[in-house]
DNA sequence: TTGAAGTAGTTGCATAAACAACTATATGTC
DNA sequence: GACATATAGTTGTTTATGCAACTACTTCAA
């Protein structure tokens, strides 16, 4: 039997996720109140594209681990919304590069401080070693299982 | 400043939480592999009523952290799959109790063994001092933003 | 006892996810 | 050069989420 065998009754909140998905929503609720008419999964393709600018759908999966029709949705509504284009790559014409558009600049600053302080409130009554050990542990299972 | 402020690299997996998407999908692919047709949507209200049979559908909102249009559609589908079925409360007419139906019980040891292996797979490496630590941290992150 | 407020559940709409099947383009090998 | 294989992206279908608006029933208070 391993030693890291989960009684029973721990199960339920590690597979489903409930810290996540109440900060995910905190954080929805949070660009809701300040104007931010965007989603949170929008938000985290922009997040990827200001620390990088022009990345192609398939470096935008890896990234935010998606797969590939999810980020082809998420682009369509990012494009319709004109905080993205899609520009044909012409080295390699199956590519597609997405770029921000003018729109987006302006959310970055707001929405990374929003984001800030949503993980402020989240992280009430936790000290820095608590956190730097959770992030440890949710690395090494992504690193398990990816 | 908060002590416990992030620095802005840092932000991006706390909050979309890839580490319980990855045991989700891990979770959902074993299950399929073992030809456990259902989802971990619905694998999840299953393992509320697997502890007390016979809650409302207020009670699994509570439960599993899900607004009840989202439990009136699961308990929809779960109903088709003929895996729980609603009974009218006679003391409140408002109240639906759901009950299992006889098919989820046979599911019930087969997907909790899968459940207690998938996290197995994913906490390969993992001490049981974090993994304490961790389950500390989200549950406070969990009970700062409810 | 009746009318207001609260609670349980449902329905409609928009967004997103997973999976499979598909098109178009590129690469590598004979 | 031609064909097999791989890669990038799209589309269709099913399931799920969040929010708002709604119905039905219950409770509480004047």
């Amino acid at each position: 039997m391993s030693n890291n065998e989960f009684k029973r009754g721990e199960l339920y909140s590690f597979i489903t996720g409930k810290a996540s998905t109440a900060i995910a929503r905190r954080l929805q609720k949070n660009f809701k109140q300040n104007g931010v008419d965007i989603t949170i999964e929008q938000w985290s393709v922009l997040y990827h594209l200001w620390k990088q600018d022009g990345l192609s759908q398939q470096q935008l999966c890896d990234a935010t681990f998606r797969d590939k029709p999810s980020i082809t949705r998420l682009v369509d509504n990012l494009e319709k919304l004109k905080l993205v284009k899609r520009v044909a790559s012409k080295n390699d014409r199956r590519i597609n590069m997405i770029y921000l558009a003018p729109g987006a600049q302006s959310l970055q600053e707001q929405t990374m401080d929003l984001a800030n302080q949503t993980l402020n409130e989240a992280l009430v009554g936790v000290t820095n070693g608590q956190i730097e050990i959770a992030k440890e542990v949710l690395q090494v299972v992504y690193d398990n299982l990816k």
